[in-house]
DNA sequence: AATTAATGACACCAAAAGGTGTTATTTGAA
DNA sequence: TTCAAATAACACCTTTTGGTGTCATTAATT
């Protein structure tokens, strides 16, 4: 192989054209050059990025004919949502705080 | 300033450094000096981390004398939240349909 | 069988990332 | 008023990133 790597979720999202890409993804099974028609760089870079975000579980890919297919495969964005989560009560203190203050100045 | 870039929370979360950087800020204030006795790289390397952190508005720093005190601020994390919960639908799809299969297993 | 479409596999490049060490400056303490 | 602590500001280095173009290979098509 190689594209090879350990790129995680957190590196895999961090480029703004691979959330693109996973956008343009759901729902849908699309070519590497169907994909690439979608974008404003040339197949050889798509095809970088769709490896990483392969790297990362987050597209697969099927062979079908002499096109490559891929398809979205959002589970291993769930880290993030745990990783997410622990930060969550903090700013979820300040909220409830705000909605506190508004709620008293109310009476 | 020297540090200055376009870092959004994407970005700014993407390296495994600064997310412990993000937790270990968690509830408290500290100083480069002792953030960085608990890193394995040296201050310069913190401070670039810290203030790539700061530029995605996930911690703000305060003079206290001859110290830079450092706290976090989650908040930002909500626009990750956010982009989140769009793909958050398609992994649930899936569980549900686990779940209704285990359920439908037990009759 | 010959041609074309769709990729895979490279080589190559400029810029950004993540580190290092050094020097200058500001501030607290002795 | 010296001296040491804390950090800002650089210069510098290596690896990774995100992109390009070219050539070879495999599968449809005519």
């Amino acid at each position: 192989m190689v594209y090879e790597s350990r790129h995680d979720v957190f590196q895999a999202i961090s480029d703004p054209s691979r959330r693109s890409l996973l956008n343009l993804l759901v729902g849908k099974e699309m070519s590497i050059t169907g994909i690439t028609e979608c974008f404003p760089i040339n197949r050889t870079a798509v095809n970088k990025h769709l490896h990483i975000l392969s790297n990362a579980g987050l597209v697969k890919s099927q062979k079908v004919g002499r096109e490559t297919r891929y398809t979205l495969k959002p589970e291993p964005l769930i880290e993030l949502q745990n990783w997410l989560s622990f930060f969550e009560q903090y700013w979820d203190k300040k909220l409830l705080a705000l909605k506190k203050f508004i709620e008293e100045d109310n009476d």
